[in-house]
DNA sequence: GTCTATAATTTGATAGAC
DNA sequence: GTCTATCAAATTATAGAC
């Protein structure tokens, strides 16, 4: 149940952000009342800080060991990512959205969508070390992020793939 | 008092998004009652379409004319709006912040918020167009909102500062 | 244009029964 | 774990006086 509440959060906060959703809401879609989703996350604070931890777990799951990969590869693995957000999930990466909304946010969550982008700016760091040229890896991050939040809200998942696709053809193995 | 209202607005919308400020945070600020406040903008949504009116307005005359500058001189005229917003104002950019909560807005929004990424990328395009090798205008468009985004939760300007160093760079005029 | 007053709704959160 | 019931506060918005 707990982490059928956390879906549910997901879901919508990666649409609208840390305001977009309320404890009704999600009691709503997993079939409880919002009492019943205070017993699990007695603040909104504690769910968004869960569910953040989650995402980034996730997200260092499916990165894996950025030695396994070459540079070109380690981009267009990192890059199938956001191109799934966009197109097959329809939402915003999650971390981007709260950490634009980061001046309206707890303060224990900050922290952890900090932790987020160090965590993929240093995966691409490791993976970009065996490249004779490359962009930093913060860069391509940057790059990545406003790309989806542009490519949404224009509304043109081609713009995204753009990105991807002429930011592999930078990197020189 | 219009003004001063939307001055109160784009502050706050800017640090915590759509949601993250109230009529009667905007009242108190500038000294009136939230009853005032619907008077020069009846409902939220007005309210904000007007926001983002003035600042797609405001963003297009600080740009000027693309023809004007060499395209090297064009990204750091551009970069230079990116590192005031983190470094002077403290605040994301307000089109950047409600694209990522795109999701949650109004309809009549949406649209306006389209407007500002298809304006710059334009302008920058047209400014790109002396140059012999550069990046596509809305990849630079995209890493500049996200290094924006990046650098804000991170705490750390340079990181803004170097993506928008490392783009001139990569431009041959 | 601004005020007081207030309606109608939503929100995060709690108490206590089962 | 889930429920009913409820609270206190906040929210958008309106009515009507000055």
């Amino acid at each position: 149940m707990k982490e059928a509440i956390l879906d549910a959060a997901e879901s919508r906060a990666r649409r609208a952000g840390y305001d977009g959703f309320s404890f009704r809401d999600l009691a709503e879609e997993v079939g409880i009342t919002s009492a019943s989703v205070h017993y699990h996350f007695p603040t909104k604070e504690r769910l968004v800080e869960a569910l953040t931890r989650r995402y980034v777990d996730r997200t260092a799951l499916y990165l894996g060991d950025p030695s396994a990969l070459r540079p070109r590869a380690a981009v267009r693995h990192l890059g199938a990512l956001f191109i799934r957000a966009n197109e097959v999930e329809d939402r915003m990466c999650l971390c981007g959205l709260l950490a634009a909304e980061g001046g309206g946010l707890p303060e224990q969550v900050r922290p952890q969508v900090a932790a987020f982008f160090d965590l993929v700016a240093k995966w691409l760091g490791v993976a970009l070390r065996p490249a004779k040229t490359a962009p930093r890896a913060v860069e391509i991050v940057a790059a990545l992020e406003g790309g989806l939040l542009i490519s949404r809200i224009r509304q043109d998942p081609a713009i995204l793939r753009g990105i991807v696709s002429e930011t592999v053809k930078r990197i020189e193995e």
